[in-house]
DNA sequence: TATAAATAGGATAAAATTATCCGAAATAAA
DNA sequence: TTTATTTCGGATAATTTTATCCTATTTATA
């Protein structure tokens, strides 16, 4: 569905926006360790979140991640997966063709219509707010 | 969404269904042609399908692919996919967790269900007969 | 100002996916 | 039985995705 990339980046955020609520910045090292990933990789998704103004970067010593408290609840899950996957999983085509719509559908367009739609809503509904409180209060997970 | 490999296979399939209706076999260059893929890519995944018994081969001199006709209508979207596929798409957790379900489920568990579930059972009651009939029809193209 | 700590970013490598090529095996028809 | 045609399957290559490494740059503090 997403790419390894865009997983990472998702679940980065989360993790990102619960230290924030606490004022806390965080390092690649502590992201990677906490949503089990690759730490050199998940730096590289950081910067494009950071250019797609997902989270924040501070460098230098006492530097890190962060995301701004009041933003957190703005943040929607298309924004991330925009950001590293693009929106064809939403928008593209089912059966890959360049030109498909209502005129000229692939063969699975009318059928793929309402789970396109269905994730499409979910994603832009879906507050990285909600996400990171259900982490915090042991409602869901972010590893294993 | 679905791998190239699992679109060009999803599309062949359907020509191949088509051609069947006429009592003609067809080649991997006939298909790859029509559902405009590289040819010996879409061989390959022509086997896949081979021993997925979705489509049947014959070897030699007038031989190619084809589909029983009174089994078109039995073969769901869902088996094509698997074939190639496999689950993943409809059965594995949203952000990669292993073990993501209702007693420790990842941040996006329950946004994703109706998501996944609809996808599942979009596959699942698709048949090749429906998808192929349009085509036929002019209702939907399988390229462009 | 010097130092240590942190992100940025380029270069490279590994793995997976997509794609090509070619000979072997099978088979229908001449 | 020979020949032409066709799928099968192994080897290889190209591309994309995933992952690592190293240096430059930034910045707070001593």
């Amino acid at each position: 569905m997403f790419s390894k990339a865009c997983e990472y980046g998702i679940k980065a955020s989360i993790f990102i926006a619960i230290k924030s609520y606490d004022g806390k910045r965080v390092s690649p090292k502590e992201i990677s360790k906490e949503i089990d990933s690759p730490q050199a990789f998940t730096a590289k998704i950081l910067q494009a979140l950071v250019k797609n103004e997902v989270v924040n970067s501070i460098k230098g010593a006492y530097g890190g991640f962060e995301i701004e408290i009041n933003k957190i609840k703005t943040i929607k899950l298309a924004q991330i997966v925009n950001a590293i996957d693009g929106d064809n999983i939403y928008n593209g085509c089912g059966l890959g063709l360049h030109k498909c719509d209502e005129n000229h559908p692939c063969p699975v367009h009318d059928k793929f219509k309402s789970v396109r739609e269905g994730l499409k809503d979910m994603l832009e509904n879906t507050s990285l707010e909600e996400l990171a409180l259900n982490i915090k209060s042991g409602t869901s997970y972010l590893k294993i």
